[in-house]
DNA sequence: CATACCTGGGCAAACGTTTGACTTGATGGT
DNA sequence: ACCATCAAGTCAAACGTTTGCCCAGGTATG
């Protein structure tokens, strides 16, 4: 039996109700056949149709308000022009840029992001990439992969599915990754306290289990260690990044059984603050007893009192970046893994100074130093 | 001629090295037939099967790792099981866990949010609508209607894609709504300025054209206006709620040919920020001669100097009940558009106090007063 | 004039689900 | 023994595109 043509049913009816018009419709109205439509209206078909066929339909569709489904389109070509965007925390600052610079990116090019929460919850993680799987993403950008997620990783690239790792990277996987160069960004830090003459030096580490922060953390430490100063270990235990959780390392530090230290990285610029808001509750003065450093140069850290010494990352460029990448892979999908790393940059303002009794040092011997204020 | 059954093509071979199982790959290795294995897999549908064949088909499903795909059923159905976020700005902070709240809750009713940023152009909000409604997305939420964009949305509305609007409403249309009360958001911002002693104020408005900007410099101008007091206007032109438009109004009022306010309620935390920075700069005190306040309460105005006075708006519940409403119209489609507003709440610091010259006046007469410090 | 070739367009089979209609065999009532 | 009822499954037509293939005419070539 014929489906097209003739009679139109109620379900016809229905369908102009909701106001959409198909391929069939504009045929219908045009006089041609509706793969006639199809390729009028599809840039690298048009090729096959006559220019002045092609002008009508073009018109006609445009009168009718015929907009391609793209649901239908997907389902046959296998695109559904749709890539997935998986963060741990939507509510983490320094997420909202990057997640910017995927978005525009993406957008451009025509595609849209989808976008799921893990919580840093390995169950979640793999109820949204079965998810995603099962929406035909074109492909996955991965912020939330946790060390511990290679199984899942490799799972989920035996579908087929392209996945992008950004901002947090999982080593011995063949993905391509775009992350900044965190190695550095704790050596910056380091080298930073270092020069001014502190010699006691601690970490307060963010979530355990991801890529940032172990690397940070040896970047720190191994800079440390060369310069034969002293690094003060405080277990971490996994959580998110809050002022709250500095606040709780930071008592560790000054209730520890050592004398403590007289500077302190924080993971996180959050952290630092906590960290720095019972330093003073304590009676301490920071810079001038303890100095403090941040990490990812939230908006307002320039404000707070003193201003936060930290590191600047450049998350919306990551965000593009990453999104580059993935359009790369859709364009064409077995080239070898490419790996990106972005260098991170120090920001120098109050929160950080010669350690107690002791004159200013050298400056900064590497990296490069901005001062800020705005 | 037939499709299914018999001989393999290469097609099939194609789909399986990627990993794709369809409802036909199950029903062969299931021995029953493809639609059994689909109602035996919809739970609206089981019913229809008997207990153990359905045991046995979905024991055969997942040992083959079958994943129904949205995309068919989507066509199919009608339903896409994606929600459309649409907002002005991805880099507003307070926007994020709006996202989030949204996010959340729709996921947890097993919907994604496909995001799209305007940056309030109603060239690019046009453009995304169009998208999303070949998408045939199931619903939209749109946190970034202007006052202006009533005709696109009916157009939009036309189209029989259910849209909620949250965080800014646009009067005068049939459409459900989920926004802040900002009337008296701006009403509990002048009635503390007031309370405080003040009699010369001003406020720093948002982007124009947006109901929360006129919302509430309405409430606070009503406000003022009921206490007899002074409101200084300041022109504002259209932009970014950014420190530097802060600033930027802040010295126009200071350099004004009438004596400046000793209050200012800046609509956005950031140009309150801003406004405060310029204040210092011209060797003034704030809070002991000029008074600023905020809106917003962004994570870290309580670490600034001096801690800022704001008003708190709860964003991400305001997220969660746009996605509960949405969920509910996706329910029962047609019901008459509801329309919620969230009370905000005033937080005093430290950025406000009586003006200069004057004695500490009587406490706030309206409004719940949160006193914070985290 | 027959052949090859090109251009422009129609035909219909997919893509993977969902679902109304239909078949079949078993049960129950009279 | 006969019809109605019912449970459990099968059949096949959609959903709206995309696209390989075929066909009709026109033009160039032998």
């Amino acid at each position: 039996m014929k489906r097209r043509g003739g009679g139109r049913g109620k379900r016809d009816e229905l369908r102009r109700a909701r106001g959409i018009v198909t391929l069939e419709d504009v045929a219908r109205a045009a006089g041609v056949h509706y793969s006639t439509v199809s390729r009028a209206l599809d840039p690298s078909k048009v090729w096959r149709v006559n220019a002045v066929t092609r002008k009508h339909v073009e018109a006609v569709a445009r009168r009718m308000g015929y907009q391609r489904d793209m649901v239908a389109s997907g389902l046959k070509r296998g695109r559904t022009h749709t890539v997935a965007v998986v963060v741990a925390d939507l509510g983490n600052p320094f997420i909202a840029p990057v997640l910017r610079g995927i978005a525009n990116r993406l957008e451009s090019a025509g595609l849209m992001s989808l976008i799921g929460e893990t919580q840093d919850e390995s169950k979640r993680l793999a109820r949204i990439l079965d998810h995603l799987l099962s929406r035909r993403v074109d492909a996955i950008i991965l912020t939330a992969a946790r060390l511990s997620d290679g199984p899942a990783l490799r799972r989920i690239s035996r579908k087929g599915v392209p996945v992008v790792l950004a901002v947090r990277d999982v080593p011995g996987i063949r993905m391509p990754s775009c992350t900044n160069d965190e190695l550095l960004g704790g050596r910056l830090a380091a080298e930073h306290l270092i020069g001014l003459g502190h010699r006691r030096l601690a970490q307060l580490r963010g979530p355990r289990d991801v890529s940032p922060t172990v690397e940070r953390a040896q970047g720190f430490s191994k800079a440390v260690a060369a310069a034969r100063a002293v690094e003060i270990v405080v277990r971490s235990t996994a959580t998110t990044p809050t002022p709250d959780e500095g606040r709780r390392l930071m008592r560790l530090l000054l209730d520890g059984r050592q004398p403590p230290p007289t500077a302190v990285f924080a993971h996180h610029d959050l952290m630092a603050l906590g960290a720095m808001a019972l330093t003073v509750e304590r009676g301490l003065s920071c810079p001038d007893q303890v100095s403090i450093m941040g990490f990812h140069d939230l908006p307002q850290v320039d404000r707070v009192t003193p201003p936060l010494t930290t590191v600047r990352e450049p998350s919306e460029e990551l965000g593009r970046i990453a999104a580059e990448m993935t359009l790369a892979i859709l364009g064409s999908p077995d080239q070898s893994p490419a790996s990106r790393r972005l260098p991170p940059t120090l920001v120098v303002r109050e929160s950080t100074a010669a350690p107690p009794g002791q004159r200013p040092a050298v400056l900064d011997p590497i990296g490069e130093t901005v001062r800020k204020s705005t």
